[in-house]
DNA sequence: AACTTTCCCAACCGCACGGCT
DNA sequence: AAGCCGTGCGGTTGGGAAAGT
């Protein structure tokens, strides 16, 4: 009664990133209100499993990726989530609709004709409709429209951050500016670790936040301070 | 330029399952 | 055993972006 439903805000990733990272995120149906959220759990749970892990990794499905994908299909069917934990950083979301919007179309078209000889499903670049090989399958612009939320800019990390907000919030603008100033401070260690690539933050370094820079198994400690950092410039309430 | 169609992805929905009482 | 609750999974869809006319 009351919950919001559709896109989620850039404010709303941020207190929910917030909440979890002081908080874990516990028993998901009494988080949202706990952390002031009008959102049902599963939309929070949904939202953090799909988007807002640090751990999740975007851009480019690999071949090899895919191949997996195709491989694993073929053995498992619509078993999303199975095939998702043999890719880490993929989510069975993001591995379900890579499968109907562009594999299982592959796979369609590259059927063999009846008289022809079968051979290996994903074994051959040919069948990739992009004819460029070991090229991505996927336009920088198709990927950094996956960038709906934090971690918004592309890999170029050139463009602003697109604040939605229906209700018209006084957000800041989240464009560079706003991950340097969140980066800056002594007190922040995450900021030499991020850009030193510090081994012992387990954190590296990339082109851009919200790119595959971070490490699947990015400490908590650089998700607390980057958002305690967010916190403040956001006047977020404190957990 | 304006309009229509197609594509794609984030998010929703309903259901199944396991744990607990 | 039955009922409730929380969680996870897979199918589906709304709507924005891109492409086509």
């Amino acid at each position: 009664m009351g919950l919001k439903k559709g896109p989620w805000t850039a404010e709303e990733d941020l207190i929910l990133i917030t909440y979890i990272n002081h908080n874990g995120h516990g028993n998901w149906r009494a988080l949202p209100k706990r952390a002031g959220l009008l959102r049902c759990g599963k939309s929070c749970r949904l939202r953090w499993m799909n988007y807002l892990r640090p751990d999740i990794k975007r851009g480019n499905f690999t071949m090899e990726e895919e191949e997996t994908i195709i491989k694993l299909h073929q053995e498992l069917g619509n078993r999303w989530s199975v095939i998702a934990a043999r890719l880490p950083g993929r989510t069975d979301n993001e591995i379900k609709n890579v499968w109907n919007t562009h594999l299982k179309k592959r796979l369609h078209n590259s059927q063999p004709k009846p008289g022809t000889h079968l051979h290996a499903i994903g074994s051959s670049e040919s069948d990739h409709t992009n004819s460029e090989s070991n090229s991505p399958l996927y336009s920088s612009s198709e990927i950094s429209s996956l960038s709906g939320g934090v971690g918004g800019a592309d890999a170029g990390g050139s463009e602003a951050y697109m604040v939605m907000d229906p209700l018209d919030h006084d957000l800041p603008e989240m464009d560079e500016s706003f991950w340097s100033e969140v980066f800056s401070g002594d007190d922040s260690s995450a900021t030499s670790d991020f850009s030193a690539g510090n081994s012992d933050s387990q954190l590296q370094f990339s082109d851009s936040f919200g790119s595959s820079g971070l490490s699947a198994e990015g400490d908590m400690e650089f998700w607390y301070n980057l958002f305690s950092r967010a916190e403040d410039l956001l006047e977020l309430p404190q957990f």
